[in-house]
DNA sequence: CCATAATGCAAGCAAGCACTTGCATGAATG
DNA sequence: CATTCATGCAAGTGCTTGCTTGCATTATGG
């Protein structure tokens, strides 16, 4: 049983790498067969088609990324903490994966089941967070003159581009540790000091 | 004459058009040739392949860029000016051709002619705009204990994820006039609070 | 040791793709 | 009027794509 999880996982595995670099459209049921190592035809058969990968790589992105932020985010009083935790989570998720999550954003556009597959996922997010700014901005933590919808929005510009630089763009390094790396540090600093109630830097 | 050159561009726009919303691997030559109302085999004589398109596209972006910074950007002394029609200015250029740039940046990872295409492009413009933030860190009007090049990518990742919201994501609403939105503005006015050398507010 | 399930392999199919060829047309240019 | 040049049109070529079929091979577990 183990060797089919592991077949299952390796063909994800493949066209998760494939997807991020080239795009859904331009990535080949044969070049991720080849790529996992595996017939073209038992991808066809445990996932019936190739959107049935897309959707079964979906379905995994959004474990992963619930596992991630109940692992990482744990809800403090400290709003300057637990945002710079939630960017360095964000920050790491989309760089482990190699911006995938954002290519299918992409992608989504122009193939629907790209978007069917993948859900919600970017809209609720960024709500959600904004719903976060909202209670910070109430309990004085944040600046009350900007809409929290801008400083959400703001925030998700802060680490999405801070990947996509990196991962697209191919400009500047990514860190090794994202846990430690002062550069995420420099940029959530500005983030911050923009967005604080608190003038002193 | 006219009505060739005419032709050519027509070509273009309608291949611009077609990879902003589509990508480049799903956009045929085909639905190029019938969006420009013009015959498949004349596009592959003026243009010889699919590729010959998009290098086109790219170097007819790369002469607009060109003239909308040469026509807008006035150099000031007050950089928060200069920096916010700066903005404003990239905001306008990547929602006019609904998000294109973007989009040929991520084919640029799987198409290499998208790359050349595009030139040094981004990284050219980051690193010019890092000078700049670093020039008037000197002059006292931006904080100086941050690396300008961080300073740099926060204000490329303020105006890049504001456009790829709109296009891509389609969250938000692309403004109707991007010289008043004040969306832009708070936007801006969160990263200027955070980055300027003065602290009030 | 045998049944069942998972995989591999070879071959192929229909559709769509970028791209080509040959020829007709029509408008400008000289 | 003759030539040239950009374009249209019809047909077709070879390749790639997602996906299928039929059959052989290898484990795994009762």
């Amino acid at each position: 049983m183990s060797a089919a999880v592991d077949t299952g996982e390796r063909i994800l595995d493949a066209a998760a790498e494939l997807i991020a670099t080239h795009g859904y459209a331009a990535t080949t049921t044969r070049a991720i067969a080849e790529r996992a190592g595996v017939n073209e035809v038992t991808l066809f058969r445990r996932f019936e088609s190739k959107r049935g990968v897309l959707k079964a790589l979906g379905e995994r992105m959004a474990r992963r990324q619930a596992g991630r932020a109940a692992e990482h985010v744990a809800p403090s009083e400290d709003t300057h903490a637990t945002l710079l935790a939630f960017a360095r989570m964000e920050i790491e998720g989309a760089l482990a994966d190699n911006g995938l999550a954002m290519r299918l954003a992409y992608d989504a556009r122009s193939v629907s089941e790209v978007g069917e597959a993948l859900g919600a996922g970017a809209g609720a997010n960024l709500s959600g967070l904004a719903e976060f700014m909202r209670e910070r901005q109430e309990a004085g933590q944040l600046r009350a003159d900007i809409d929290p919808r801008v400083m959400a929005e703001a925030f998700f510009g802060l680490t999405s581009s801070y990947v996509i630089m990196r991962t697209v763009l191919g400009l500047g390094e990514a860190p090794v540790d994202v846990s430690t790396d002062s550069g995420i540090e420099q940029l959530f600093d500005l983030f911050w000091s923009g967005a604080s109630a608190t003038k002193e830097r």
